[in-house]
RNA sequence: CGGGGUAUAGCCUAGUGGCUAAGGCGCCUGCUUUGGGAGCAGGAGAUCGCAGGUUCAAGUCCUGCUACCCCGACCA
């Protein structure tokens, strides 16, 4: 009987670990960095393509490949962008037997070589709009890796778009950072606030970057999906221009956009508890398990019930028969509330007798008895209940550790000696504070929430000049 | 990259230079069980991280190497 899974008060990095190998999410690889997703981890990745794919193409993109390879120069193109990704490089300097004439660059991610192709593609305002994405692997040589949130090699999408008008390349980053929003919340139940992050911790190769960022609940905020407005800075770098409705030439204006496995992560981090996974309904790959208990005299009279109730149920949800006779009940409940199975479904010999059955609650625990004919029913309610439950839990959650902060001794103190969570406060937008808070604190800033930066009155948290924003300060994964 | 730590069965751990390396969890077989991680009996499973050295004798002492973990630096 031994406790698997670390509590989240001991160690909350522990207990992220046991729930990650314990709900047997992903493994260790023999490689540093990398993990092998199991079957339920890929489950989790697989609910997060499907839904966001949906949206994307309803939004007008098409899904394309382009290679993992990339010639080393191409990353040197653009002067910001070589810069921020050089270090974390994988480099291939030999094949088939002998030394590259250029060293092959596994993608960190794929701007460069997409734009040498778009330049090809490209020639007259009639091929724009162009909206790719590619769902593929990248591989990112992190000094400091953990599961799902920082791995060398993650699975992610990335959306690549080219436009006419910065307008219109602008509003397509927006556009995209909204489907991130309204999947994180609506599918993923992870509520998120939206604005554009400092310069200094934008995209290299980016004019801005926009977030989706959420509070875990150790009360670090989690990048959760970023989209960029990139100017014309690729286009310039591989030299991609068309002829406008004018007749002259431009360059093209483009976005990019991508979430990754990081979401599993933020799936984790959001609304597991102390005895494992918990999931929304929405993206864990079954509804419920069908759990017998029996004695042996009346073992088949039990089972046929639960039979009965199994038939009508696989109808209409994804039902797991768990009828397995060499665990008790007891441990297959343990056991699946480990694996974050949504809901519990006990039938023994007392409802039997009574015609019922006894629906459990993944988020609440909740046990609620049932007759045999609204079992269907009931079961749809608390699919559809926690999957609203469980967003507005977090959403509670953040609110409660979010606090309007603009004294710089009780800013220093809510981050060295509180709890932390979210500091709304005023900056004056220079670097320099925020290099200073870093310093002092290790938070940064997460975002300049969207619809709260107009009418900003005050000085600067900080530095005590006049404000120009209201930003979101956190320590960050 | 810097500082610290660890390495014994799939996992966790015991092992004072001395006989055939011990236990728990898990796994396999059988029987009994089953409303919150069941019991009994039997069984399989180890080049003690790698390479050298000291010694009559090394899991244990010494040297070197490697891997992993923690802290720091780094990290759209």
């Amino acid at each position: 009987m031994a406790e698997k899974i670390t509590p989240r008060s001991e160690s909350y990095s522990d207990w992220y670990v046991d729930i990650v190998l314990n709900a047997k999410l992903a493994d260790y690889s023999p490689v540093k960095g990398c993990m092998v997703i199991r079957p339920r981890g890929y489950a989790l990745w697989e609910a997060i393509q499907s839904n966001l794919d949906k949206m994307f193409k309803a939004t007008g993109h098409s899904n394309a490949y382009f290679p993992m390879l990339i010639p080393e120069s191409f990353l040197k193109k653009e002067a910001e962008h070589v810069e921020g990704f050089s270090p974390e490089l994988a480099v291939v300097t030999h094949a088939g037997g002998s030394e590259l004439e250029e060293p092959l660059v596994l993608r960190p991610t794929s701007e460069t070589i997409i734009w040498s192709m778009y330049k090809k593609w490209i020639q007259s305002y009639r091929d724009l709009p162009l909206l790719l994405n590619q769902w593929a692997n990248v591989i990112r040589w992190e000094k400091r890796t953990r599961m799902f949130l920082r791995t060398t090699e993650f699975l992610w999408q990335e959306g690549h778009t080219a436009h006419e008008t910065s307008e219109e390349a602008e509003e397509e980053t927006i556009k995209m950072l909204n489907v991130y929003k309204e999947f994180a919340e609506g599918i993923l139940a992870v509520p998120v606030l939206t604005g554009v992050k400092s310069q200094s911790e934008k995209f290299a190769g980016a004019i801005n970057t926009y977030a989706i960022e959420a509070m875990m609940q150790d009360k670090k905020a989690l990048q959760a999906g970023t989209s960029h407005f990139l100017g014309q800075n690729f286009a310039k770098a591989f030299d991609v221009t068309f002829q406008t409705r004018e007749g002259k030439l431009d360059y093209v204006w483009a976005s990019s956009w991508g979430v990754s496995t990081r979401l599993i992560g933020a799936l984790i981090m959001t609304h597991s508890d102390d005895k494992g996974l918990v999931l929304p309904p929405k993206v864990a790959p079954q509804d419920a398990v069908l759990i017998p208990i029996y004695k042996a005299k009346n073992k088949d009279e039990v089972l046929d019930y639960a039979d009965s109730i199994y038939k009508i149920l696989a109808e209409k949800f994804r039902i797991v028969k768990d009828y397995d006779d060499t665990n008790s009940p007891g441990w297959k409940y343990s056991e699946w509330e480990m694996c974050g199975m949504p809901v519990r479904i006990e039938v023994g010999p007392r409802d039997m007798e009574n015609r019922k059955a006894v629906l459990v609650r993944r988020d609440s625990g909740e046990k609620i008895f049932v007759e045999f004919d609204k079992i269907s029913d009931t079961l749809d309610e608390i699919l559809k209940d926690m999957q609203v439950a469980l967003l507005e839990k977090a959403r509670a959650y953040r609110e409660e550790n979010t606090f309007e902060i603009n004294n710089y001794d009780e800013f220093l103190k809510f981050f060295n000696e509180g709890e932390g969570g979210f500091a709304e406060s005023l900056w004056c937008g220079s670097g320099e504070c925020e290099a200073k808070i870093k310093e002092a604190t290790k938070a940064t800033i997460r975002v300049l929430p969207f619809d709260r930066q107009e009418n900003i009155e005050g000085t600067c948290v900080c530095c005590n000049k006049k404000a120009k924003n209201l930003a979101i300060f956190a320590k960050s994964y």
